[in-house]
RNA sequence: CGGGAUAUAGCGCAGUUGGUAGCGCGCUACGUUCGGGACGUAGAGGCCGGGCGUUCGAGUCGCCCUAUCCCGACCA
């Protein structure tokens, strides 16, 4: 009996990969592409999804549901959005099957093709705008913060477990306003909003800022992001908010009269964050030994494991334990006490490192007889005996402590895999042997990202906010640049 | 869509020159264990991805499908 988890260092793909099958959060689906979220990974999702669904109507937006099929024509409305989405989507082209006349199994009814062939949504910016034309009229009618939680398909060729998989599970935003400084504002909110639930409740660091005209999402004037550093030094976009302009007002024709009576185009945003925050949060903070779960995320914070021999002894020792398993609940923490009579509490000991669990109660003999507890923490693996009558505070804090300190872990991480380089030379050098961010000065064309990209597979993960103006020349091209930009390899 | 690989028990794999299927883990029962991934004994579990062919005989050889994985192009 071997954990079997492999090393970061030697492979990170394949650490990841066991880590996420291993400790029950996903498997990888019979369709090829998909995934199966298991309970235990559900459960995370489902905190981050209460988290965030309170964030979203504490900022005024109310939750929507559209359809997952969207006819063909409507992709075509917005031209850009077209370039950006016609390709990699499952297409529905019939609604029936029937009995194969051949003989057995079920085949398609090849009488059964549809007129227009339906798209099963990769994002919902057209389906959303072609019904908001419905439901806008005045400048009464607006501003529309509507949110929907779905599942989105998008047809990938390669695909990872949680990072990018066909199916994946997200949450899209969809506004609508009367003016454009309303409409930027609202771009600016929500990508605020993403980058305080990264930071604290994931206790991922990330760095705000804005997508280049190559990175950009398709049919957006501007996209914001959050870009996040993984262990293996590699960026992962977790979020991004996008100012829409007028452009999907205007492919889907909504209008609306102004209060001084003169009809426009409303100004839209969308945003989003996926189940990749999964996996962002797996690589940001989990070691060798299993998952590391901030404990604001985490389905269980507290495990307690009895130390028995004797059935007597069992029940003496949850005797002891019930009282302290209601009072850390009463404090609002998930308890268990894993009292699973087949397993030693080493095999336990490993699992529930395995599956992140942050703080782990040890209660045998010993500590009954000293009126004691052992107590563990999933970030540093560190054990204290603490006296029963601080057993509760002592607890509560941790609780805190780890959330705050694999943060500050992360952050520290982050900043030691941060560089600045100054040629070409220099650039790729530090891609090849430290990876990370790479603050590098360029001349802000396409064409000199789109050449770099293709020379060293980095590319701008984003122009941060409040980013120092700084005179230089441009890495590749030597024009004059007025600001560094950060470069990453990226998922 | 190119290039490579794989498909055998729930999972991970072995299976020689073709002779009718095995190992480890897990699972079930009982007993001994229990402060860092225990052990013994006895069990259960397989249309060898699908189809066609060669052969007295195919997990093994040939052809054709299909699916999955890895490397590229694409991407939250």
């Amino acid at each position: 009996m071997a954990k079997e988890i492999t090393s970061r260092e030697e492979n990170y793909s394949q650490w990841y990969n066991d880590l996420v099958v291993k400790a029950g959060l996903a498997d990888n689906s019979a369709v090829r592409g998909c995934m199966v979220i298991k309970p235990y990974g559900y459960a995370i999702w489902e905190n981050m999804h209460d988290v965030l669904d309170k964030m979203f109507k504490n900022t005024g937006h109310q939750n929507a549901y559209f359809p997952l099929f969207i006819p063909k024509s409507f992709f075509s409305k917005e031209a850009s959005h077209v370039e950006g989405f016609a390709k990699e989507c499952a297409v529905v082209t019939h609604y029936r099957l029937k009995n194969d006349p051949n003989g057995k199994g079920i085949v398609v009814d090849e009488d059964a093709k549809l007129e227009e062939e339906l798209i099963v949504r990769p994002t919902s910016e057209t389906i959303i705008w072609n019904t908001y034309k419905g439901w806008i009229q005045s400048y009464r009618d607006l501003p529309i913060l509507v949110n929907q939680w779905a599942n989105v398909v998008r047809w990938e060729m390669r695909t990872r477990l949680f990072l990018r998989t066909a199916e994946f599970l997200w949450q899209e935003g969809h506004t609508a306003h009367a003016t454009q400084e309303e409409a930027i504002e609202e771009t600016y909110k929500m990508i605020n909003v993403y980058a305080e639930f990264a930071e604290k409740y994931m206790a991922v660091p990330v760095i705000k800022g804005v997508k280049t005209a190559n990175e950009r999402f398709a049919g957006a004037v501007d996209t914001l992001c959050i870009e996040a550093m993984m262990q293996d030094g590699k960026a992962l976009q977790s979020g991004t908010s996008h100012f829409l302009g007028q452009n999907f007002a205007k492919a889907f024709d909504v209008k609306f009269t102004s209060k001084e009576g003169k009809l426009d185009y409303v100004w839209a945003t969308s945003w989003g964050v996926s189940t990749r925050l999964m996996g962002a949060l797996i690589m940001a903070h989990s070691d060798d030994n299993g998952l590391v779960l901030p404990p604001k995320l985490a389905p269980i914070q507290v495990v307690i494991v009895p130390i028995y021999n004797k059935a007597e002894q069992l029940a003496f020792i949850a005797e002891k334990v019930m009282p302290l398993k209601k009072q850390l609940e009463s404090l609002g923490l998930t308890v268990q006490f894993d009292d699973r009579d087949n397993l030693k509490p080493g095999f336990k000991f490993a699992e529930h490192e395995l599956k992140g669990i942050p703080v782990r109660i040890a209660v045998g003999p010993r500590d009954i007889e000293n009126n004691t507890f052992e107590v563990a923490r999933r970030d540093t693996l560190e054990k204290k005996i603490v006296p029963a009558d601080q057993i509760v505070e002592y607890v509560k804090n941790l609780q805190d402590e780890i959330q705050q300190n694999i943060f500050n872990k992360a952050l520290k991480f982050r900043a030691e895999h941060t560089f600045k380089a100054d040629t070409y030379e220099e650039f790729k050098q530090i891609l090849d042997e430290k990876g990370g961010f790479v603050l590098a000065h360029w001349d802000g064309t396409s064409e000199t990202e789109t050449l770099i990209k293709e020379e060293t597979k980095a590319t701008i993960r984003c122009i941060p906010f409040d980013n120092p103006k700084e005179e230089g020349k441009c890495i590749r091209t030597g024009k004059p640049s007025t600001q560094r930009v950060i470069f990453a390899r990226s998922y």
